[in-house]
DNA sequence: ATCGCTATTTGTCTGACTAATTATAGACGA
DNA sequence: TCGTCTATAATTAGTCAGACAAATAGCGAT
């Protein structure tokens, strides 16, 4: 049993490949993700650090930093004697990018995707028509290439959807509203789904890039309610698209 | 030098009150608000592991793991060489409930209450409309139970306010959409700020329990719309008060 | 039913070693 | 001579190990 991590060529091992770079990182992954996917339920006890640790072969620090990282997203909790429990899920950070990382690691429930498009539902039209009023010129050239990007690579490529997040994520920031623009992780990841969903579906049902163009027109001109408007418009038939592949999905098969 | 903690009646130490229990926990909370104080600048680099948990005379580990939480909220990135520096503000995650608890230890800025409430203005009309299609009869009842309560208490004691966010609370919780409810936390601080700023002014301008009832009786009678508007009412109303507080503390004095 | 004890578990400390990465100085080529 | 690329060194976070402290949940005695 030597030192250095031990990582070689042996016989068994976990945690693996989907590395964070650092070991505390990858194993607040493992676990998040084991938590978020219901591996481990709400109230659900952890292993001892002692026995956690040297199952996963590592120091019982780097695992105990693993903890402290999950802690802070509010999906565990520990108490000396109690042990490490899982938290209900009411304290999860549901927002946090990393823990919504992990929800979308593990194929998210369509219970959970709905309710991330009903969030996008009521914040990115009102975000859309406050950036109507304070969006500066630089930002809305970032708006404009953005989706001259997301024209010329189409959605079927990731440049494309990049493209497609950083238009949302500007006219987040285009809010100047700190809080509000923390929700561009959110946004973003259910735009990426949604988009990701409608892909699976060969025929791309609808063609999104007039509906963002509006968007932008609306912006462009300083017009608030025309914006919330055609936000409104975007975002429904993003949720309507998603909500017909998942149906035919589930539903039957091809 | 004894080992255990140190934390006697010596002569100087720094973190002392306000404990957080564990101290990894006090030692986050003692850099969370340095950093949303702006004691430290985004970019700037904090004194390596060593001299700072010498500095905080705490050990490596207890302060690597505070490093580890400030990490896991975005306020700070570590890379070995490079030091652990404070993150760009966008990064922040400013809607987790102790990242915002950090904000109000320090008298937080006029512009972060403004938008805070703007988020309240976006979300909670819509919430209650949500609210009014979805909630059971015990959410009902809670919410009957936490008006009743802030007609008696008043909003000039803690149980009053107590009642106060119970009731916001449990409508975000009505609307049955998971991530929604996250946002609780950071509307239950503006409400408890909103409150707070009042209540400085002694004639408290505006008795708002009327309006309250107003969006529980269209929650009560399932009317989204209705609902919606009796909530933008009551938030703008909050909205309006607290500016006219904020004005007069900076403005001029009584 | 209450109180006090004990065993278990997290919390903290120490100190050493590892690994990553920046920065520096040097070699090489234009 | 200047610039660029490359090995090397120095710094810092990351990991490990094992011991001891503190808190508390659960149990047994009263």
């Amino acid at each position: 049993m030597v030192k250095g991590k031990g990582s070689g060529a042996d016989g068994e091992f976990e945690r693996e490949e989907g590395f964070s770079g650092r070991i505390h990182g990858s194993i607040a992954r493992t676990l998040g993700i084991a938590i978020v996917s219901g591996q481990y339920a709400p109230g659900d006890v952890l292993n001892n650090e002692i026995d956690a640790s040297e199952k996963l072969h590592v120091s019982r620090s780097a695992y105990r930093e693993a903890i402290r990282i999950l802690a802070a997203k509010g999906l565990v909790e520990s108490r000396p004697k109690a042990g490490t429990r899982v938290s209900p899920r009411s304290r999860w950070s549901l927002l946090d990018p990393e823990v919504l990382a992990w929800f979308f690691e593990a194929e998210p429930s369509e219970a959970f995707l709905t309710s991330l498009h009903e969030l996008r539902m009521i914040v990115e039209p009102s975000a859309a028509a406050l950036a109507a009023e304070r969006r500066n010129d630089e930002q809305l050239e970032r708006m404009r290439a953005a989706l001259i990007q997301m024209q010329q690579h189409t959605l079927a490529t990731e440049a494309g959807r990049a493209a497609d997040r950083d238009f949302h994520d500007t006219v987040l920031e285009a809010t100047d509203n700190e809080p509000l623009r923390t929700l561009s992780s959110s946004i973003g990841a259910a735009v990426r789904w949604t988009t990701i969903f409608k892909q699976r579906d060969r025929e791309l049902a609808r063609d999104p890039i007039p509906d963002h163009w509006k968007v932008f027109d609306a912006i462009a001109a300083s017009r608030p309610d025309q914006a919330r408007q055609a936000m409104e418009r975007l975002v429904g038939l993003a949720q309507d698209d998603t909500r017909a592949a998942i149906a035919r999905r589930s539903g039957g098969a091809t």
